[in-house]
DNA sequence: TCTGGGGTCCTAGGACCC
DNA sequence: TCTGGGGTCCTAGGACCC
């Protein structure tokens, strides 16, 4: 097997420079939901010490003296890009496995035959992605899919290989000797503690270590990452994108939270869109679990609470989904705290046609009930909060912060009404 | 002052069955 | 009074990923 994982570099700080030019070489970073901490940053920002997943007020200094851009994040825009670069991979091979926003697993078994090597058409596939989306990408081969995502590591530490490097069967332990074992992919925090703990520093220590030994220690997701390591394939490239068996929609607000009706708006916006994406999948939901929270980071009072609460049939209604949130959370309120988070998950999740009907209910209810809820989403595809329940509030003080949110240019209608504003 | 969001998979242990 | 052996299903929690 030749597997390749091409994975963009600093996406989301590479899709802001893409529609701003000016901004080349300089150094960006980009903030999470609420503008709370760092998420990305541009080699630049990297370069002047910023670290990951901060929260933005320590880098407060760095910022200000470097003149670093910072844009709020900006999803609507990173994922309109990521549909960009992922048809461009397709139109290289049809076996894509697209593994997250900005990495893609490719199977170039047999594929490059055409090409003089894996490395050159890797090289072709780089040049074309920078052409037609302006976005650098990493690309990283090898027989299997651990070993690829390793690979992929090397090169962005390496430029000398111009962004492409590829582990030849066989070849495998200059790489592993070269990298540490907590830049294996499977291997977390937690993991790489506790195999420290045990005298190994690097990913050659793990793949010597037998597979057997590993299941009976550890379990089998570990068993499976050495054997990839040692060039034995475990992981399969998944083609098809299967339904999400959980949704969770869940924010911070933008300022603490005390009321119960403050609270019923935000359960209420949630449950509403992750009734929305539900739908999108062409589902039902069974259970519907809420939860509210204060901050970790509060000195006053903790408390969070979390219920699951089952429906009376699946349901994909948006308006029963909410009745049914709004009870669970007067169940789980208590008066006198400091709210700082909520959040909604729809679980037992199962296809629309597949629903068993209540034996009471009728036919035509949810034959209704689905031809209001398509009309709504309809709707709302072309007008943002067109429609929506009145249960979700008109004001919502509550809601996250975007303070430097970009345009999104590839919007036709947000991008034009911001052209002509200014 | 200010600290993100959304997923998957596996395992251990308990309840229950014959 | 004593009480074996094998299995399934469900759930909570932990670990990982981006």
């Amino acid at each position: 097997m030749t597997i390749a994982l091409c994975d963009a570099n600093n996406f989301y700080a590479s899709c802001e420079r893409v529609f701003r030019p000016d901004l080349a070489s300089k150094p960006i970073v980009i903030l999470s939901n609420n503008d709370g901490c760092i998420v990305a940053r541009s080699a630049e920002a990297k370069a002047l010490g910023i670290g990951m997943g901060i929260p933005v007020f320590k880098a407060r200094d760095i910022i200000q003296q470097h003149h670093v851009a910072v844009f709020s994040s900006n999803y609507s825009l990173y994922g309109a890009m990521s549909q960009r670069l992922m048809s461009i991979l397709e139109s290289f091979t049809p076996y894509v496995e697209v593994y997250s926003i900005d990495e893609a697993f490719l199977d170039l078994t047999n594929l490059h035959e055409n090409s003089s090597s894996s490395i050159a058409y890797g090289q072709q596939i780089r040049a074309t992605l920078a052409q037609y989306c302006g976005l650098p990408m990493s690309i990283g081969i090898g027989p299997t899919k651990t070993l690829a995502k390793l690979a992929n590591h090397y090169a962005k530490q390496h430029p000398e290989y111009k962004g492409v490097y590829e582990v030849q069967p066989g070849q495998e332990t200059v790489l592993l000797k070269a990298m540490p074992l907590g830049d294996v992919w499977g291997v977390g925090r937690k993991l790489t503690h506790k195999l420290q703990t045990m005298g190994l520093s690097t990913a050659y220590d793990l793949a010597c270590i037998p597979p057997k030994m590993i299941r009976k220690h550890f379990n089998v997701l570990l068993e499976r990452t050495v054997r990839e390591l040692n060039g034995e394939p475990c992981i399969g490239l998944i083609h098809q994108v299967a339904n999400k068996q959980q949704i969770i929609c869940s924010r911070s607000f933008s300022k603490r939270v005390f009321s119960l009706e403050t609270l019923q708006e935000a359960i209420s916006s949630y449950t509403s869109r992750a009734a929305e994406k539900l739908r999108s999948q062409r589902s039902t939901a069974k259970t519907i679990m809420i939860f509210i929270r204060t901050s970790p980071f509060d000195h006053q009072g903790q408390y969070r609470h979390s219920v699951f609460i089952p429906l009376p049939y699946p349901t994909m209604d948006s308006r029963l989904l909410v009745q049914s949130a709004l009870k669970g959370l007067k169940t789980i309120y208590r008066p006198g705290f400091a709210y700082a988070k909520a959040g909604v998950m729809l679980c037992d999740l199962s296809d629309t046609c597949l629903v068993q009907h209540d034996l009471f209910s009728k036919q035509s209810d949810s034959t209704r009930a689905l031809q209001l809820m398509n009309t709504i989403d309809a709707i709302n595809n072309q007008f943002t909060n067109g429609l929506f329940l009145a249960s979700n509030g008109i004001q919502q003080a509550w809601r996250m912060s975007r303070s430097q949110l970009s345009p999104n240019y590839l919007n036709n209608w947000n991008h034009i009404k911001h052209v002509l504003v200014k």
